[in-house]
DNA sequence: CTGCAGATTTTGTGATCACAAAATACGGCC
DNA sequence: GGCCGTATTTTGTGATCACAAAATCTGCAG
């Protein structure tokens, strides 16, 4: 139960003061990051202790994970971070590939300014993470920097797909950087530069075609990770 | 709290006996039949006193399927089936149109007779649930189909993505129908002929269109209620 | 009849407990 | 040393309770 802290969680937008909220968005967040390697087994107690919650948030929050399959149940009721084969991560890719062009539509005709500073910011933060091999912080910026851009589009019940997606393959897309290493800055291609040069642009196609390349890239290394061990 | 039964709900394939696992059946199963009106407040004492459980079952069935989108949680913490805007309804069917050819596509080369031979009776359900009205049964009748058809493409990530959607969609789609009456078996084709024979002749795309189709009638058929009243 | 303030009831939240099943640890046996 | 049966511990499940906030009801004043 060691990688669990209160700390780094965006506590600013926590208006739900309840605490299966705030386990909730803990383990979420530990999950996004990668910080939970699939397989990882947690339990209720431990989850409540470590956190200093009773069982019931804890497991309010657990089980809500399970419904977004961020985690899973074992036959027996155990709960664990679960393992994605090959042919799940294929499917999971394809409907990334499917719905986040769609998001991203949506998203080119009402982005502000503001929120395209953001991206840029966060965009900034991605190479350094690269570099200095720390994959946890690279999926994490990533995984926001598609975040911030699909709350444009303002479509919460397509966005929560989405999320849910993320959940399931951020475990396993971050063992996939931890391998990759320094050969990361050769092998990805920016295709974020892309998107926000589209953005700037407001050139709608391009950017649907920026997001699926980079949703593709990132099917392709999992692929090429799967199978060259 | 009326419209809660244990009837009419396969127990056959229960694996699971615990009790949060029945409540969240029943009540998927009603929701998905559009027994559950958009707007209808639950309440959790209400639902484990109708289904003969404590609240802690009932608390987890309900939370379940707030993560699952089917309900939706006011700003104080009630439980209610959502009413989702046109512009939600709208992204809603975009995904459907998006993902459930992709299960089709998968579904096509693995699906066996046997399955084929029960979408078949499906499909027969179809027209009698038209003709004497039964919105309810129609409606149900109409998912199966599509759950019968995606379970062959043995991608479980995929449907549970497109199976939150049905969730989110068939209370207004309930409305929809009820109010279509016995104009439905004039204004509906039936797609669901074709993408039977594109099956029986191994036309993968033809499925495809099909399948896309009757996704895109059926939200044309939304818009024109919305706006028309 | 309408509107509002207070009392009452309803409702979600979280803690605690008992229980059974599963997982683990232990010890003796071959 | 390896293996299996038993005892212990761990773990999820479900029930019950206390509490606070929200919703509803009640009755009075205008």
């Amino acid at each position: 139960m060691a990688p669990l802290s209160t700390d780094s969680v965006d506590l600013d937008e926590t208006p739900s003061a309840t605490a299966h909220e705030m386990v909730y968005r803990i383990l979420r967040a530990r999950i996004l990051e990668g910080a939970l390697a699939p397989g990882t087994a947690l339990t209720l107690r431990g989850v409540a202790e470590a956190l200093g919650v009773s069982m019931t948030p804890a497991r309010e929050a657990v089980r809500r994970l399970v419904a977004e399959r961020a985690l899973a149940l074992t036959e027996t009721g155990r709960v664990a971070v679960p393992i994605p084969g090959g042919e799940d991560l294929d499917a999971l890719f394809t409907a990334r590939a499917l719905l986040e062009p769609e998001l991203a539509r949506r998203a080119a005709g009402r982005i502000e300014p503001e929120q395209l500073d953001r991206l840029r910011a966060l965009d900034a933060e991605i190479g350094p993470a690269i570099e200095r091999g720390d994959a946890g912080a690279y999926v994490s910026a990533n995984t926001r920097f598609h975040s911030v851009l699909y709350a444009a589009a303002e479509a919460p019940a397509l966005l929560a797909l989405v999320e849910s997606v993320w959940l399931q393959t951020a475990p396993s897309m971050r063992r996939v950087y931890a391998e990759l290493g320094d050969q990361a800055t050769d092998v990805l291609a920016d295709f974020h530069l892309e998107a926000l040069q589209a953005l700037a642009e407001a050139d709608t196609d391009a950017l649907c075609a920026a997001i699926r390349a980079d949703v593709l890239q990132g099917a392709a290394l999992l692929r090429r990770t799967i199978s060259g061990g």
